[in-house]
DNA sequence: CATTGCGGGTTAATCGTTTAACCTAGCCGC
DNA sequence: GCGGCTAGGTTAAACGATTAACCCGCAATG
């Protein structure tokens, strides 16, 4: 109880016996006040904790100041680094973060940008379902996807990650290796794939798994185990979760991570971490993602006729190097006392 | 281009020579207009794609039609299905969902939610951080925690999770349990912890373990094969993540799950069914959960007199059985076809 | 001296919606 | 015939901020 209403530029005005025009421009330091009365009109906005509301701001500009952010891929889990990067990105230029889940359907995901809409968002930042693309909406809209896909505004180098890590494991020694993928459907995915073909090294001899492909039950075993016994000594999936599986498959067959063979995955998720052996992965740098992806919808909205300035191509992977990738038995010439790192 | 501005009431009004006012009756239903002109007018503003300008609305009406979701435990896992749960219940009462991320500092969560009041969001959902108390800051608030803690207004039943999994592990004939839990400052997984021991059979040894306690290394090892040689059969862990940890650990040294020992987790996170084995773990209910959070603000902003409609105690955890948990090797009397179910 | 310019404000309109108050016929009852 | 009631509207005043237009006094300039 007893939280009065927030102060407005009228009670403002009224309390210094001047107009509230002249409070606004004060305040925003727009139109023209003596250097004087702005310092008071400024002193005592604070005095009464003036908060400008920012509701009727948006009703006289026509712009709300709230991004939409719509996350199409059920329950992504790479989700909360997304959010809290473009809720990190948006708050310090003033913004806030509508967010709208489709829950992977399309028609869902129409309705949830409606919705966006209709709340009046100024803008959206999609990440759309895999290989679906955004249309046209007449809204400003940054797409964060992969630099492949057309229309796509800012992402991570996905392609060239791919490459770090197959020529991470080439460099360990590794010629025989097994590319998981999730879903052929993927643009990311399939920049990944196409990255770490692009960087076997000659004479190497390569598999490519989809682990959603078609014919293949959900939970269904890989079959990874008789992979490893016909040669094949990396494992390098398209995604963490891939790569769980994978380790845990393995191990469960017996096999010794990383002495036997290797595994890696990519977008160091919480639990790349945390299990035995840590998960060779590839970090995506999310802050530096949305800022540019805010940046960009920012500009958009407040300088329409200005040329995009996020820098081409995608920002770069990180190869996070932890124990589930080593060299592979018939390479060990000279190994580097296996012990952990400090 | 040409996304004209969209119709309003004036619009409206001018079309069929009537008054705004007039229009806002006909379609909200609550002034008097005769049926045939309210027919009229909803026809015309159905076939102008007439949508209320929540903006406008929220000005006059003095609510925003938005809810704040705090979240204040960094990147945590569990995020996308709150997030995705929180969204589609606030949708079908029709407000939206601003986010606001603490990054797991407490000054940071105080601003985050005075940014959402600056918005002016209409309330407040937080899922504090562990054991913090979210203080009276003016606006209505549903806090998702633990039943145990004051304050909390709905979230799951963790201590009735925590008897279920021990139920379900001394039902398979474990008598020897290793309760593994992360932070002791957790209020969700002290609850958690309780459960399990309340639930202990009678003449069962337990061993308590905290994963983040003083003293241990973020990543080092648990030391959970050599309490596997000392006799422990079973590992329950107050989250998937550590459950994670712990399988991978005991895969690691040797140890085959679910025939040497079990191991079970806490929230049923996306990884818990892609591993192998499969990891045995307790099911959320998100959407009830959230569906209660939202429903009780709603009822906390539009109808403040009335009381409390959530009921007491937490909604029930749901145990997924899968394969990290089985008999014990010395209660395998009468082993029931070890197959996997279909 | 008359005009222009300008510093320092004020007035008023506007965004879109809601809602209390008011107005005007028509009709009924007395 | 007239007061009162009602149905069916209209008017107008908010909500809070922004901004174009205007106004006034004073100084400089021709």
């Amino acid at each position: 109880m007893s939280t009065r209403p927030r102060a407005s530029l009228k009670d403002i005005a009224a309390e210094l016996g001047v107009s509230v025009a002249t409070v606004s421009n004060a305040i925003s330091g727009k139109g023209r006040v003596s250097e004087e009365l702005g310092e008071r009109i400024r002193a005592t906005a604070l005095a009464r904790g003036y908060v400008p509301s920012l509701t009727g701001r948006a009703l006289r500009t026509g712009r709300s100041g709230v991004l939409g952010l719509v996350l199409a891929d059920i329950a992504n889990p790479l989700f909360p680094k997304i959010a809290q990067a473009v809720e990190a990105a948006a708050a310090t230029s003033g913004y806030g973060v509508l967010i709208a889940d489709s829950r992977g359907d399309v028609t869902e995901q129409t309705q949830a940008i409606r919705r966006l809409m209709e709340r009046g968002a100024d803008g959206l930042i999609v990440v759309p379902r895999r290989g679906t693309r955004v249309g046209e909406i007449g809204l400003p809209v940054a797409v964060i996807d992969t630099p492949s896909t057309p229309g796509n505004t800012v992402s991570a180098d996905h392609w060239g990650g791919g490459r770090q890590v197959i020529g991470h494991l080439a460099g360990l020694g590794h010629r025989h290796f097994v590319l998981i993928g999730g879903s052929a459907a993927s643009n990311v995915q399939n920049d990944r794939i196409s990255g770490m073909r692009s960087a076997l090294p000659a004479g190497a001899r390569h598999t490519l798994l989809w682990a959603e492909g078609p014919g293949r039950a959900p939970g269904a075993p890989l079959g990874l185990a008789a992979l490893a016994a016909g040669g094949a000594t990396a494992f390098a999936s398209v995604s963490d979760l891939i790569a769980l599986r994978a380790l845990t498959e393995l191990q469960s067959a017996g096999l010794a991570v990383p002495e036997d063979v290797s595994v890696t995955g990519f977008d160091d998720m919480v639990w790349a971490g945390v299990v035995t052996p840590g998960l060779t992965t590839l970090h995506q740098d999310m802050p530096t993602i949305a800022r540019h992806a805010v940046d960009e919808l920012l500009r958009m909205i407040e300088h329409p006729e200005t040329a995009s300035a996020v820098p081409p191509g995608g920002v770069p992977m990180r190869l996070v190097v932890r124990q589930s990738a080593a060299a592979p038995r018939a390479a060990r010439t000279c190994p580097t006392e296996g012990a952990k790192p400090t």
